[in-house]
DNA sequence: GTACATATACCGTCCAAACGGTACAGTAAA
DNA sequence: TTTACTGTACCGTTTGGACGGTATATGTAC
């Protein structure tokens, strides 16, 4: 009797439905057109619909940032797990895992972190502490930790070009300057 | 006779005031706050006022990359003039100019790009074009060109993640972390 | 200098549309 | 019947923007 719920819940996934058409829309339009009512069209239901699953806006951008994380994790992690015993495998994986393509995921999926810092700045905490234990992994790697967060920031600029349209570097390419910010990411010595 | 009185209001560009308004606004209370009205509260005149100068928001909202463009440019040009003959000049002179705090510039200009992204992405045009042609600079510098794009965007990175609050390393630390780019860009070598 | 005309820079008010959110009736399945 | 959800109708507020008015500066003619 206790744990019945869980199979409805899944045979209808309209809270996956939803973040991702957010995504989508955010990406697409802007994150300043994500209204209610957009992300109910975009994901083929009604704006009650929506409510239903997000009682506010606000939950609904917690639940896009939330959703984005345990998304990205898994992924690092498991880049990591691959690379135990290698040097630097923390940050190795963190440079991996922004390669969205390659495990086919949504590249809009990171719209997110726009998409909640224009409505509300204060909402992307959850991802500044995930960043911030993440950083610790990488320290703990034993690893010249200015050059690690330089590392770490390109990986990072070339998601955020990548995401606003602004690269300098064809979008093709950036798997494989990836590539080569991992070869450096490797190199690295205390 | 007295002229001056009221000359005030003529020569203070309001123009210039609003625009400024705007960027320390989006700062503050993210982008998606940036409205015409609290735009003018800001600026400390009227809704009518902001429309007066800039007669819709799409119209301020590129008023503020431009502004930001012509306040960044020289600033560019300068670094990049102080390092005539040096190798990497042009990518050692983007990074040196990412250091706002250096220079005494409102390290709040760049949240142009977040606010007129989240409004209407296709408005980042100009910025594009200005990144193109500055990376035709960095090419004409002859150096490994993957390299460079690498520590552009590692710049790049720190300054979205200074915007975002989302930095993994401290804030003071940002510029001693862009000197520590600038070796980097030194030495690279074809 | 006075009178009048025009331009500039801005204010205050108003409005239709869009917004986030509520209320509730309905449905389909378990 | 309960659970999980959809869809419509609606409300109060906010939004971008239109518009007419106003104070001041400037130009021109007397």
């Amino acid at each position: 009797m206790v744990e019945v719920t869980r199979t409805d819940r899944r045979t209808s996934n309209s809270r996956q439905d939803i973040l991702e058409a957010a995504q989508r829309l955010a990406s697409r339009e802007g994150a300043g057109k994500l209204t209610i009512e957009a992300v109910a069209r975009e994901a083929g239901l009604s704006k009650g619909g929506v409510l239903y699953n997000f009682p506010s806006k606000d939950l609904l951008l917690k639940g896009m940032l939330d959703w984005m994380i345990e998304t990205i994790a898994p992924l690092i992690d498991e880049h990591r797990d691959a690379l135990e015993g290698q040097p630097n495998r923390t940050l190795r994986a963190l440079i991996k895992a922004s390669d969205f393509k390659a495990k086919n995921i949504d590249p809009s999926v990171p719209m997110a972190i726009l998409a909640v810092a224009a409505e509300d700045p204060e909402l992307l905490a959850p991802m500044r502490a995930e960043m911030q234990a993440r950083w610790q992994q990488v320290l703990d790697d034993g690893t010249d930790p200015e050059l690690a967060a330089l590392l770490w920031a390109a990986a990072d600029g070339l998601m955020f070009h990548c995401m606003l349209g602004t690269g300098v570097f064809p979008e093709e390419r950036r798997t494989h300057l990836l590539g080569r910010l991992d070869e450096l990411a490797t190199q690295i010595c205390k």
